[in-house]
RNA sequence: UGAGGCGUAGCCAAGCGGUAAGGCACCGGGUUUUGGUCCCGGCAUUCCAAGGUUCGAAUCCUUGCGCCUCAGCCA
């Protein structure tokens, strides 16, 4: 079983306790879900908690999980999206196998299931506009009123629906409604239209259709034709069950599929519609849907997520009914969690400040080793050179040293990661009293970093050898809003004002070891003392690296020093 | 109630009549060549509220309260 599978989870949610009595009763033999998205935006970690749940339950009982694209509307529907959802799904870890479907495979059965349903008189051609219709269809607590065109005869409808295939009529002059019940205390009921006009060019039926099955009409059908047997959906579908339940009741469609509707996932410090998403996308508030800070599956993977962090998150969190908003710190702790095994240590000196050897030899090159990963043996280990002029972190030196304190400071003596022990002699400033750099002695007698001599020293801070450090520009990310709940906006503001304008640091600056240089995009590690990094899968080249910081290290000393 | 769904810790979430799992967050302490990791300890006498049934209730019943979904020719 790998880290962060679904079937991780000891506890099981009350869908499998639905599928366990499923087969326990005899009602299905067997498991096929899908996960079915419409082509219309890009996946996010939302639709993760649904493709690890609908692949997990297929995994866990042996069965299948199809991948279906609900293509039924195509003046909003892209093959950019067809392409991003099937890397995105494949990325999480999850195979198809030959269940590619599309709903548009059966646009030739649904219209006969819509012949059927009008030769059994229950559906309709109806002639109503648009706003007639919304008015006729009542409010939450009135009932609706019959169309004048519900009692048509299944000639006139037969005929109507024929020449609204073959392109008879405008745009929204006609649609073909399902002939229910106008006073159902549930809206979907009230004669719901299950085929509008539409003149748009289908990506994958091109101009063949000029009328498109509705949702309700095609989502059920399509789950009995695939032979689904249980179609997870969230809890805002509950209302259409009814629906799903009566459309294949009335076409006497021998296989039933199950609807069962769970809580979608909400996360704090972010937004989790795909409208919304576009939105930012559009206004070029963030660089795309692959914008590091998006909560887009392809956001996290160039962020540095990994799909073994992003399963684990997704099984930690639970399936339930009950309204959620999940702290994203979780999400961040299986990052951590992962990476903190897999990684692979390396140095980056992110606010370079110079640091002088004052008593090490001008033109000397040490060869120091150091470990690639603590927690990985296996890992190995590689040489670093150490010189007289070092780069440290501007945040490792302070003129004046606080309480708690063990980093560089005058007087103090610290650790040089891998190097030696160093004792720091004093400072130099610019005309504004800016620090221009630091001056220390070091002790030849603790190379590698441990003392002959027993004696202790608190801190250790990294260093990279001036000369053979490499430039590299960093991209240091933050939460993309600066409110838990981006919706929560006063009075005539919107979410984009509560859009985090430090969400993004750019480090220009930054100083790095050759390994990291010669890095390929997409590479993933940790900086020492820092956090873990991920080399831009866009941007980052040998020439000009990029990395992006997916998280930072826990850090208890920036809770000290506040 | 027009119809439906949901209320267990700051955030998720187990629990299915036998006396409140686990994770995240948070707070202590120990180890440590990352102020990281790891380890140890703390963190709901109470489950939306009030009644009732029962030897025993988060679980069953009753009545309230609160939150969410639905009035696209979107999905």
């Amino acid at each position: 079983m790998l880290k962060g599978d679904y079937m991780e989870t000891g506890t099981s949610n009350f869908i499998e306790e639905i599928i366990n009595d499923d087969l326990k009763s005899g009602k299905n033999s067997n498991v096929v879900t899908r996960f079915p998205p419409e082509p219309n935006g890009y996946l996010h970690i939302g639709h993760a908690k649904s493709i690890c749940l609908n692949f997990g339950l297929a995994k866990k009982y042996n069965g299948r999980c199809h991948l279906r694209f609900d293509d039924t509307n195509p003046s909003k529907e892209e093959d950019e999206y067809i392409n991003s959802i099937q890397e995105d799904v494949r990325w999480l870890g999850f195979d198809w196998g030959d269940h590619l479907h599309f709903a548009s495979d059966y646009f030739d059965k649904l219209y006969d299931f819509a012949i059927l349903l009008i030769k059994e008189g229950k559906a309709y051609v109806c002639d109503l506009s648009a706003d007639e219709t919304r008015e006729y269809r009542g409010t939450l607590k009135e009932a609706g009123k019959e169309s004048p065109y519900r009692n048509r005869s299944v000639e006139e409808n037969l005929e109507l629906f024929s020449n609204m295939k073959a392109g008879k009529y405008k745009e929204g002059e006609k649609v073909l409604r399902a002939k229910i019940d106008m006073k159902s205390g549930n809206i979907c009921m009230r004669d719901p239209i299950i085929y509008r006009i539409q003149y748009s060019h289908h990506h994958r039926t091109g101009d063949k259709w000029c009328i498109y099955p509705m949702y309700d009409f095609t989502h059920c059908l399509s789950d009995a034709i695939e032979g689904v047997t249980h179609s997870v959906c969230t809890l805002e579908f509950k209302n259409n069950r009814d629906l799903y339940d009566w459309v294949l009741q009335a076409v006497n469609f021998e296989h039933r599929p199950r609807q069962i509707e769970f809580a979608r996932l909400n996360l704090n410090y972010t937004v989790m519609s795909k409208r919304l998403l576009l939105q930012l996308v559009r206004e070029n508030h963030v660089s795309g849907w692959d914008d590091p800070r998006m909560p887009t599956i392809s956001g996290l993977r160039r962020r540095g997520f990994t799909p073994e962090s992003v399963r684990d998150f997704t099984s930690r969190i639970g399936v339930a009914k009950a309204d959620n908003i999940v702290d994203i710190a979780l999400l961040e702790h299986c990052l951590r969690e992962d990476l903190n095994k897999k990684a692979n240590r390396a140095i980056a000196v992110l606010n370079p400040l110079k640091l002088i050897i004052e008593n090490f030899p001008e033109n000397e090159e040490l060869m120091l080793e150091a470990k690639n990963n603590p927690e990985d043996e296996s890992a190995g280990s590689r040489m670093l050179p150490f010189t007289k002029e070092l780069f440290i972190e501007r945040d490792d030196f302070k003129t004046e040293a606080p309480k708690k304190y063990f980093r560089l400071a005058p007087g103090m003596e610290v650790r040089l990661k891998f190097a030696f022990y160093v004792t720091c002699t004093g400072f130099s400033t610019d005309d504004k009293g800016n620090i221009t750099e630091v001056r220390a002695t070091y002790d030849p007698d603790t190379k590698g970093g441990w003392s002959q001599d027993g004696r202790k020293v608190k801190g250790t801070i990294h260093w990279l050898s001036a000369k053979h450090a490499k430039n590299a520009e960093v991209r240091i990310y933050d939460r993309l809003f600066q409110t838990a709940n981006p919706y929560d906006a006063p009075e005539g503001k919107t979410f984009l004002d509560n859009l985090n304008p430090e969400s993004l640091t750019t480090l220009k600056n930054v100083k790095i070891e050759e390994s990291l240089a010669n890095a390929e995009p997409g590479y993933i590690c940790q900086f020492e003392r820092t956090g873990y990094f991920c080399s831009d899968i866009k941007d980052h080249t040998h020439e000009r690296p990029v990395y992006n910081r997916a998280v930072p290290l826990r850090d208890s000393w920036a809770k000290i020093d506040n």
